[in-house]
DNA sequence: GAACGGCGTGGGAGCGCTCCCATGATCCGT
DNA sequence: ACGGATCATGGGAGCGCTCCCACGCCGTTC
């Protein structure tokens, strides 16, 4: 056959198609500045002419840096909260990270084996950093990341004082929002259908009904406080223990759509009218608030943005590479929410 | 602790410490027939002692085998698809993935220039093989990552004819089912919303319509097909004209989910009630068909069992290394499809 | 005019692994 | 008992890049 033309040219076949040496090729290709503009000229031209396009695994192993960062999903989270939202997570994350020439490796998690496989792949240098969804209140991943020698940035926290770097939105001013809108109203008996109370997110928002309660001057009944778990069915639940223990109420504040969803089928079955007898508020303003009869109000998350918001703290911590961590305050982000009145309420 | 960490233990430190060559120690890790017992079980016992992990970069470099695939997700459709839909295919792809020890690079593509970028990515040695979502009819992608010699898998697919290696599902039996059925209940005037006829996926949906209609011996009348594009407006949009040009029509099948929530809600400001004067059949059986009122009769795809039979084709290639690819209709897979019935029909 | 500092440059020395060949030990048949 | 297979084994030779040091060459400076 034709000779050694086999394969994808390297650098060094750019080196002498320009002739220069390795050395300017490398340093054309990685922006240093310290080359003249000869020789610039002269390497991007071979390049271009050979389609040269730099072995990214040559690279790592060289400089071990691997430009890729890893993004990953408890798959038991998958399956509760509103799917739509990992994707939006995803977009993002992906449009923060396209503009930085990183790559994306995703991780559904779905059992302690494969766990314990993620964490080999994180020593296994394969990136630089982890991007972490949706976090349990216990789990120590965010430190083994650490340990490890890499940043993490959290999508949520696992409690309020939560130690590593994390965006959040604000559920507190959620649940505030929601029950300020329903007394705006004129409803004087809101419940709420909370998610599971070991998670952050969903005691975050409780508090902030709370809040939102005494600040409306309502004072709070612990019988209109009904425990979810961000299901469709957990939501069916706690709505038929509201109406049996409080069948005055008249306005409903679900933690989540899905779970809105599941109460306004209760309603509807006990003959409440969605919103003349009961008002409804949801979170998270998903396709099935828009679609629902009659369509949700609900609070809205900028979860696009939030994700933006993840790869744009890994990145700033990939870049600024001295240990020199400016400021705790730049590590946590909780980004605000927004009503969204529809005729629910 | 201070001092140097020398690092992370490399495969020269397992030799020394098992007492046996680099070379062992290879055939270990790759799980070589050729190593004697004893041999075998010094290195395991080293590996585990020093926690060794192979550098990924490494044994890129030196194998080129790099244990990575990509799955490419042009942003477009994400927007139009039911959103879960790409979720359950990441995720089946993940599951099968997990058992093979291969990552999943994800990418969205946005814009020329990202898929030109993504390009380079490929020919940057970045990965063995390349899984492709709903691609267009027109799509050159699939062309371009074989000339890059790697292994492309479709989900969906262009054309009826489609030369790539694919995974869909049986769409044409989608629209027969949905038909069948509500034939099946009485309805004589079956109209249908298909999606944006320029994409295969409508077109074989639409066509089993076709068939359905034809089979129940009821004359197929082209005022009873409405265009529609896979989102709610279009739905929307197209269950209008639909009441205009044939106000007689009994049932609608919605070539989606979601374009069938908004043809529900056209048909309500009309007055019509689903199911008694109008049934209606959505494709996908996603959130919003459950969660819809009344809920929806639809068609259900095996999405995520599509995402894993991709993955699984993919690996198949990429284990037959060899060039011979057994049989081209292996290469092709159409997975059936299931009716779901709610209350809508 | 000699000494000096800077800058662009070339290329050696690895990074940690796989591939593969040569080696010595073991086993077989005759 | 001996030549020839067979087999586990060690280790050299890269894979393609980055890092970094040493080398000229230039314009300054005193």
């Amino acid at each position: 056959m034709s000779g050694r033309h086999s394969g994808r040219p390297t650098l060094e076949q750019v080196a002498a198609r320009a002739g220069v040496g390795r050395g300017t090729v490398s340093r054309v290709i990685n922006g240093s500045p310290r080359v003249s503009e000869q020789a610039r000229e002269a390497v991007e031209r071979a390049i271009e002419e050979l389609g040269y396009v730099p072995n990214q695994a040559a690279r790592t192993l060289a400089g071990s840096r691997t430009d890729a960062v890893a993004l990953v999903i408890p798959e038991t989270e998958a399956r509760l909260f509103a799917e739509p939202y990992f994707l939006d997570i995803i977009r993002g994350i992906s449009a923060e990270l396209g503009e930085s020439d990183k790559q994306l490796l995703l991780t559904l998690v779905r059992s302690e084996r494969e766990r314990a496989r993620f964490e080999q792949y994180l020593a296994a240098q394969r990136v630089d950093g982890v991007l972490l969804a949706s976090v349990h209140a216990d789990d120590p991943l965010p430190e083994r990341v650490r340990e490890l020698g890499l940043p993490v940035v959290l999508n949520g926290r696992r409690t309020a004082d939560e130690p590593a770097a994390y965006v959040d939105s604000d559920n507190a001013g959620a649940g505030r929002a929601a029950v300020a809108h329903l007394a705006g109203r004129g409803r004087r008996r809101i419940a709420t259908i909370t998610g599971p109370l070991d998670m952050y997110v969903a005691r975050a928002r409780l508090d902030g009904y709370r809040e939102g309660v005494a600040a409306a001057g309502l004072g709070v009944d612990e019988l209109l406080v009904g425990t979810g778990d961000f299901t469709e069915e957990g939501g069916r639940r706690a709505m038929r223990e509201l109406l049996d223990r409080a069948p005055d109420l008249d306005a409903v504040f679900a933690a989540s759509d899905v779970m809105a969803a599941g109460a306004r089928g209760v309603l509807r079955e006990a003959g409440r009218r969605v919103p003349e007898d009961v008002a409804l508020v949801g979170v998270d303003d998903s396709a099935v608030a828009r679609l629902m009869d009659p369509p949700l109000t609900s609070v809205r998350q900028p979860i696009e943005e939030m994700g933006r918001t993840m790869a744009r703290m890994l990145l700033r911590e990939l870049a600024g590479a001295g240990e020199a961590t400016a400021d705790v305050r730049d590590a946590h982000q909780v980004l605000p929410t927004e009503l969204v009145v529809r005729d629910s309420s």
